[in-house]
DNA sequence: TTATAAAAGGACATACATGTCCTTTTATAA
DNA sequence: TTATAAAAGGACATGTATGTCCTTTTATAA
């Protein structure tokens, strides 16, 4: 299960995707009202988005968060690895450190087939492919369609 | 990903049904030592699993955690259940609460498969399994088969 | 019957995730 | 050039998971 941080962090991107397709940059005020996360907590997770280079910022008058040109093919593992490291792609689901295929914990085969079918998700989804669905009417952001 | 409380509660409950297959009824100490978790917190999750009746014990000399005839068929389901809740079977990958089949996030079709393969795993794989794998050297608890 | 060994339980401690508030920096409009 | 609006950043607050310590209860062996 992915941290609420994280959960925030997707729903924040994929907003901005949307917004800036309408050729806008919205603020921290504004995605974290839309994503229904706290606006400081929100602001610091943005921080962390932007100094990661997963998306830019504009500070000032009429600034606010955008994708530039190198940031539009971003998948749910980049984030995903910024925001909460990537434990949970190579973690023992059984909490075994030596656990291995040649030294398998008893869970090993079944929990592997889970595990990277949740990376093959992740590593082939983008916010681009995320925000498409939502512009096609196809799924939501929040309560109801836009 | 299973919390390290789960973690520690299934690989304690295996090993105490190693040992009890051995007519054996371990204590906090040796199962903590097995397990390489903190020994007074093992004994606060052991605490708990005895108190949700996944395993009983017995106080005062020669006591020992062990399995009744009721607790034999006991699913990892059951331990995640008592020990942090089964959130994670329920909840949406996005972080939506009113996410469905019907109001779907845009990760909803492919997470499900994910969430529900899991959910298959731990309905399906008991503690009895899991051991069986270990004492027929198909799988291991710690560092090496015993 | 008493000493001992073991689980149960309460209170406290620590670490990390989550959340808040206030100040600083910076870009733009007037 | 100055006022303003916005992100960046530092310091602090809260909550939950994890971990420790000490006392109480209880079963057994001597």
């Amino acid at each position: 299960m992915l941290s609420k941080s994280t959960e925030y962090a997707i729903r924040a991107l994929v907003f901005v995707q949307l917004r800036n397709w309408e050729q806008k940059r919205p603020g921290v005020g504004e995605i974290a009202k839309e994503i229904e996360a706290p606006e400081a907590y929100t602001a610091k997770i943005l921080q962390t988005l932007t100094k990661n280079k997963l998306m830019d910022s504009m500070k000032g008058r009429g600034g606010g968060f955008f994708f530039n040109d190198n940031q539009s093919n971003l998948t749910l593992y980049d984030v995903i690895h910024v925001v909460e490291g990537d434990a949970c792609f190579h973690k023992c689901g059984f909490g075994l450190k030596q656990c291995n295929n040649d030294n398998p914990c008893p869970l090993h085969e079944q929990y592997k087939i889970v595990r990277d079918g949740f990376f093959e998700i992740v590593k082939t989804e983008t916010i681009q492919s995320l925000s498409e669905k939502i512009k096609q009417g196809e799924a939501v952001l929040n309560r109801l369609k836009k």
